[in-house]
DNA sequence: AAAGTGATCATG
DNA sequence: ATGATCACTTTG
């Protein structure tokens, strides 16, 4: 059986269009405090880039909520959405341009505030590094084929960036 | 269809 | 200090 590593720098550094595709199939990897480890199969990401996506939080700009944007590829960017959710995304690309990709789905929990209660996933994540951290990071695994759709839950968007193909969805069973 | 929930950001 | 706005989920 096939161990595979877990991605490092090199994946990351790439751009958020073309990793967000290519996570899918990839395992997420969570150790809890108690030492358990969860792994999931990701199933549905999209992806925000830059600050003339009118659907991407850093679309107005650095503040101190989208710096974790603004990073080199490789850490979490956790938010809290609708005052209930953590949304778990992963930063991609070179510093000093925002671009991220979110994780919506794994294998058997839709939803992007779901999973982060499954894997109990808070805001402490905001900035963890997934090449080195000890208690997330995402393992390697061989290309799955997808869909791509729009983007969900952005009417807010400039209608060039709702209608974009940027949201990933798994074809496997 | 609509509420629940709180951080964030622009306004004053 | 106040108010609007949400990259969601659940309930009816």
């Amino acid at each position: 059986m096939q161990i595979y590593n877990r991605l490092g720098y090199d994946f990351y550094r790439r751009h958020a269009t073309e990793i967000a595709p290519s996570l899918i199939g990839k395992y997420l990897c969570r150790r809890l405090d108690d030492g358990t480890l969860v792994r999931a199969k990701i199933t549905e990401t999209e992806c925000y880039f830059g600050e003339d996506d009118t659907a991407c939080h850093a679309h107005k700009g650095k503040t101190d909520r989208t710096s974790t944007l603004y990073e080199d590829g490789g850490i979490a960017y956790v938010y809290l959405c609708y005052g209930i959710h953590s949304l778990l995304n992963v930063v991609t690309g070179e510093r000093d341009f925002p671009e991220a990709v979110l994780i919506r789905g794994v294998e058997d929990i839709n939803g992007p505030g779901k999973l982060t209660k499954a894997l109990k996933i808070d805001r402490t994540f905001n900035r963890e590094n997934l090449i080195d951290s000890q208690r997330l990071w995402i393992d390697d695994a061989p290309p799955v084929s997808y869909i791509k759709t729009p983007r969900i839950g952005i009417d807010y968007a400039e209608e060039k960036d709702r209608n974009i193909l940027w949201r990933f969805v798994s074809q496997e069973k």
